[in-house]
DNA sequence: AAGGGCATGCTATAGAATAACATTATAACG
DNA sequence: CGTTATAATGTTATTCTATAGCATGCCCTT
């Protein structure tokens, strides 16, 4: 089982988080004849900034400003860099929540899930060929075939589930 | 195992689909003190009239005009209804889609996923003890505990899968 | 009849995503 | 090196999805 569920939900390095995505992406575009443009990679790094899935427009309200015309980039732009993270598997959707997230393990095929923790807020991806067969499976035995998959599972995290704990026992 | 998969992808008396339908509904929000009134009604058979997921404002197109005042319902009426039969179990909401697709088996855990054919949009359910067990573990062996879920597997359905065959054997 | 609680009507607006076309940057080629 | 083709970004407007906020109507209770 692949997961990046221990960092996401404790504390962490976060800046280490944030360079080997940004170096991750630029081997895999590398690899792939991609372009990592100055914008695509500040979509990217901004996607980064936490481990809580970001809206498109958060991400266009948290751009920083053009250094030379002090302008924002506008919605569109950051679309189509999102297109292009996705494309390459910087980047996932999650559906439910009308957001993306970057992509600790970008180039493994991705039979996974994402854990979203409904109080702090922030998702884990976790990637496991025995969920993914059993799906395939159960839908196989109605006759469907499974190509993609959207599973988002909501809940509470380690540490928010401990949080509530203390905020029990601290009021009663 | 409990689906609507041979009913949702195959020829089959879609009539009878519909009045099943309403009539749960009737006996389900008798038992909850819930009104089902003409509107609520109304949309829900709206949702019923195909197997595929129906945009909220394909809904309000959908609708019938008012019989007395000749009058489209507005898109926050349909909203509001539609949350109350989410609030009932009547329908799902299919976050990739962001559609609505009226529940086989209403009252019943719903711990369940859909299979969402890509060529002709139909939408079956599937209720499996099984997965669900599969996932909390999975998650809970990451220490997040699994509260709800959005399962959406996209592919081909079992009458997708034949019509594609035939029209390369065809078209060869 | 009066009041309270839902349900609906209505207008406006927020939020998410894309269409269409102009402009600029980059790579590729002679 | 300059020209051309292609890719990326800029810009404006628009579509689609969803909700806020307030007015009105309906039904039940007392």
């Amino acid at each position: 089982m692949l997961t990046n569920s221990r960092i996401a939900y404790h504390q962490h390095d976060h800046k280490r988080c944030i360079s080997a995505a940004l170096e991750r992406a630029k081997i895999l575009c590398d690899d792939h004849d991609a372009r990592l443009t100055p914008i695509r990679e500040a979509v990217l790094k901004t996607i980064w900034a936490s481990h809580q899935p970001l809206g498109a427009y958060d991400i266009v309200d948290k751009m920083t400003l053009n250094a030379q015309t002090g302008k924002r980039i506008k919605a569109p732009t950051v679309y189509r860099a999102i297109d292009f993270l996705l494309e390459h598997g910087l980047i996932h959707r999650i559906a439910s929540l009308n957001a993306y997230i970057g992509c600790p393990f970008p180039g493994n095929l991705h039979n996974d899930f994402f854990m979203i923790c409904r109080a702090c807020g922030s998702a884990a991806e976790c990637s496991t060929e025995q969920l993914s067969h059993t799906i395939a499976q159960t839908a196989e035995k109605t006759g469907f075939k499974m190509e993609s998959q959207v599973i988002e599972i909501i809940g509470l995290c380690p540490e928010c589930q401990q949080n509530s704990l203390n905020d029990e026992s601290g009021s009663q």
